[in-house]
DNA sequence: ACCGAAACGGGGAGACGGTCCCCGCTTGGC
DNA sequence: GCCAAGCGGGGACCGTCTCCCCGTTTCGGT
């Protein structure tokens, strides 16, 4: 859960070796001029490079994102300038943090759609994993100076939100899950309760949020046991808001 | 916070008019000098004492319990010169607010108790207006340097405590409240829930609050719809924490 | 095994933001 | 109508975070 080595996360800030036969072996030279800027990064690089976003996601979700970056590199067990030379900024980082946050919780949607056979119990498969995937480091993206339209957040951002609405969607046409909620509901939810409690990095989140999770997961069955005030959260709603 | 100055964070800043009739009429003068420093406080400096705790607990929910004491006094409408001289260090702040909330929710706790006849509806009833109460702005008490055996917390928190377990006990034995959860359960989930998602004073946290509250709630009842992971939470498990 | 370069870590200057005090003005209470 | 308790704004101090500099280590190719 809190090793990200999986999958290829994000786009790298360095260049990947993707247009690595497009220089000729003619002019190695003339190759390092421009395009073929892609000189392999070396392995601990890559290695530190996850760490610290697995250490920023920790921290996001626990300070916000103004967490103190030397905190962030303290835990990632590295030094403050190998972070600042991954992301030159809290910006950048932000963004990659939301960004791998994104894709993984996605992925771990259309995985739990993919292989339970029961639409609750794939609904519950989906809440758990997106607690321990930490979901609640998708915040900074509600704050102020967040750039929510970059292209690559976009994206990542309509994939998740396609992956919830079909696994909401086949609950609820399999007549499991009531129908006055919308992906709204359950992602804030989902974010809040899996979130530590402020100033108390001490005791154990998770010993409780997946217990307080499966209590929300079973008001979320069908049928109803009580009549709910307001109207459902769709996921414009958290997208929207007008600061 | 940081400040470890806890020792005196007992004292009323504002000693009230308890010893009101101590001053003898025959020695104005004398009385001025020890004991008798009683003069009845203005009433617009009661007035703006309870802006500021009104104001200190919305942004202690808000921004922990760190929250720029600036921002606090700006919200109360008043000046900072005025709260700290109502407050003479964040210490004591944050110990009337824990204090003054405690005794809130409390109350609420024992009105439901009292005036709900149906042991469920006293529950959900008491959930709500907690959420009202503001119930997050008793987080602070978990942080490192906090005074939780202040006499007065101890007496405030063993009330609520006994409240809340009546509550509770009450619905588990009319068999209206699933048997697997613990005081403790609901009290987290209570304040994750009613918090507002970081970063976003912006969109309205009540609208969500209370259909996600009332979801839990719909998880919390009899029978049990899953069997729930861990053990049930206690009060003592909030208030122990080793750091 | 060796070498060059890429990557790393620690320490510290600068800047930002929060705390708390000082002093002239306003307002409540007798 | 008096006067003292209470108020508000502005600013100096100070702790903290950010980000850069430079000597050292480690990777990866030959």
């Amino acid at each position: 859960m809190k090793r990200p080595t999986t999958t290829a996360a994000a786009a790298p800030p360095a260049p990947r070796a993707a247009a690595a036969p497009a220089a000729p072996k003619g002019g190695p030279v003339a190759a390092s001029r421009e395009s073929a800027a892609a000189p392999r990064p070396r392995a601990d690089a890559v290695r530190n490079r996850e760490r610290i976003l697995a250490a920023a996601r920790e921290a996001f979700v626990e300070f916000g994102s103004a967490a103190p970056l030397d905190e962030v590199a303290r835990r990632a067990g590295i030094g403050n300038a190998t972070l600042y030379r991954h992301f030159p900024d809290r910006d950048t980082l932000v963004h990659h943090v939301v960004l791998f946050t994104t894709e993984r919780v996605a992925a771990s949607a259309r995985a739990a759609l993919a292989e339970e056979p029961d639409a609750f119990a794939a609904l519950c498969r989906f809440t758990h994993s997106a607690a321990d995937e930490r979901i609640g480091a998708l915040c900074p993206m509600l704050a102020d100076g967040f750039d929510r339209d970059h292209p690559e957040l976009l994206a990542a951002r309509t994939a998740l939100a396609e992956a919830v609405e079909t696994l909401l969607a086949a609950g609820r046409e399999a007549g499991l899950v009531r129908a006055d909620i919308g992906a709204g509901d359950l992602m804030i939810a989902l974010s809040q309760l899996s979130r530590p409690l402020p100033g108390t990095a001490c005791f154990d989140t998770d010993r409780f949020a997946h217990r307080h999770l499966q209590l929300f997961l079973d008001g979320l069955r069908a049928p109803a046991r009580s009549e709910l005030p307001g109207s459902a959260a769709t996921l414009e709603d958290l997208t929207w808001k007008t600061t």
